[in-house]
DNA sequence: CTGAAAGCGCTAACAG
DNA sequence: CTGTTAGCGCTTTCAG
């Protein structure tokens, strides 16, 4: 009789499943059956299966048993985001692996830096991981590439942006209505010079952005006093905020339609003492901004919510619901704090 | 003769290599050679392969591939951190992240919350996934239980927080020194009644923290005005200092050991009215930090350092580098803003 | 330069 | 209740 304790778990390379099984002293398919909790198994060749499996250290291969196994699911997911050092996207990709750990599901995340090239390479990436799912943050202009993926079966999914050339589910932000909103609390506060800060043309919840601030405007007759695009770090905003501060006749409101762009517009503002006699609304929340004196007002985003009604759609398609594909608009909110209820001169 | 656009790539499940050696008219051998980029194949029939390939949308399953390959590589790493969704994990992450692109070595990243039950969890995950190399934030106490794993040979490397109870690769930051950092700074403005603030005294860099900070006291003769630890949220911490104000004698200074707990004690002056003769220096820099009025003085950490040093060393060890394990100290700075200079009354 | 056969660690299908 | 055989998609080995 061999000795369970014969072996050194240590030495040498990862044990398999057939060296449990002769450790164990039974067959390779009981030990399969006993690690995937399958029945058929007396409790006593349950126990010294289990007693090898320990004294190995053994750790099964899942790769391998999905080769193999019919529904060929790997139990991991690819997601892909703005950048994952981003608060933005952390709280995204936190409620995605909050949706994925109690499945058993473990996460791939990348960052896309918004550039086309790094979403084609980082999807192929984990296509060829064979990812059950994909949860996309896109920067490409066009997703066609997708589409033979997509009719294979795999459940692919947009947040924050909309997909364009495929049909397939997707969970935004009410980016225009936000926008709407935060130029609405701006003119409900009399302000008539309202300047728009935003970021690159080429991203579409920009644009959304920059045209539910528009509407608004024109909705009340009122023009924009400048709209400066294409802002895509801090620094940027901040120079674009300085020069208009100090033309003439500069707004007294200004609308920072992200996140960067925001806290480049309080610098800017800081920098010319003009922190307390220009409004300010931001799209997207920002750390600390309570603190701030004046608080920061913002029309607040719900990354979390965004990601886990991404995830629950990744998980409703991977267990068979082949409804039409939707699009999930998340409502933003509008938090009061100060900055934003400056009034005009 | 086949036209490679005879077959729909969308209908159906995934293609094999089979597939693409049937359709191109070659061995399956020889779309291996030609995927893998080996040499010994003649350019015309290198393109017919690609040509294949392209039309069947044809991904090599690198799991399968990996099964055989004399390597066993799968070309992914396991990375547990605190939480995906916050700034300093974020950082390590990113960083970690910037170092596998370029390897093709794509990253699986879990959330620990500081719990010893989840960290076996995931690592455990992990490892059925076969990663090439593991990057922990610990939560236990004790971490034998890696023993046999690195005994085959896995890479792992700590960031943040040093191992216990088995001999492997760390990064963390110079905690003591930074808190003593803190506390000097204090010290040298005249304070003489400082209050400590800290995280779970379960964390070892907690321990480490406090340590640094009474030892800088020690040298100097002063006892601290109090120490309150186990602080693991912002609420809590807030609670804390509101306490300690509103009792007699408050301490003119205090050093918050952690990011939130600094943002907790920025509520409960601002709260108390005290943020401008009250001197606090925060450890971990935390964002907006420049705005506030005052601003933050924070000992910073450098988080990118972290996650890259810790990133290299994994790639190091998989390239065969077998020297000793090291403990790399990555140094904090201490970045002056005013809060910190504020003397005592 | 190319391909046929064997096998990686596991699960499916079936036979005892 | 248990074990045997075949084979998942690929790479290795070796023969042409």
């Amino acid at each position: 009789m061999t000795s369970l304790s014969a072996r050194d778990p240590g030495s040498g390379s990862r044990p398999t499943m057939r060296q449990v099984a002769e450790l164990a002293g039974v067959g390779i398919k009981t030990v399969s059956r006993v690690i995937n909790g399958e029945p058929n198994v007396t409790p006593e060749t349950a126990q010294r299966v289990l007693d090898a499996a320990g004294a190995l250290d053994y750790q099964p291969d899942l790769h391998a048993g999905n080769l193999r196994r019919s529904d060929r699911r790997t139990r991991t997911l690819g997601l892909l985001v703005g950048s994952v050092d981003n608060p933005f996207s952390g709280a995204v990709h936190r409620a995605v692996e909050d949706a994925a750990v109690g499945r058993g599901v473990a996460v791939f995340a990348s960052s896309l830096d918004d550039d086309p090239q790094r979403e084609r390479e980082a999807v192929a990436a984990f296509l060829r991981r064979r990812v059950d799912g994909l949860i996309l943050v896109t920067a490409t202009a066009d997703q066609t590439y997708l589409e033979p993926e997509l009719r294979r079966g795999t459940p692919i999914v947009f947040v924050d942006r909309e997909p364009s050339g495929i049909e397939t589910d997707a969970v935004v932000s009410d980016n225009a209505g936000g926008a709407a909103r935060a130029a609405e609390h701006l003119l409900a506060q009399g302000h008539r010079r309202i300047a728009y800060l935003g970021d690159l043309r080429s991203i579409q919840t920009a644009r959304e952005r920059l045209r539910g601030f528009l509407d608004a405007l024109a909705r009340a007759g009122v023009t924009a006093a400048s709209v400066t695009e294409d802002l895509h770090d801090q620094d940027a905003a901040r120079e674009a905020l300085v020069r208009l501060l100090d033309a003439p006749d500069p707004p007294t409101a200004v609308f920072s339609a992200q996140n960067l762009i925001t806290i480049g517009a309080l610098h800017a503002l800081r920098e010319r003492g003009r922190h307390r006699d220009t409004a300010l609304v931001g799209f997207d929340d920002v750390a600390l901004a309570d603190l701030l004196d004046p608080g920061v007002t913002v029309v607040a985003q719900h990354p979390e919510d965004l990601g886990r009604l991404a995830a629950e759609r990744v998980f409703a398609r991977l267990d068979g619901n082949d409804s039409p594909s939707q699009r999930i608009v998340v409502g933003t909110t509008l938090i009061v704090r100060g900055s934003g209820e400056i009034p005009p001169k």
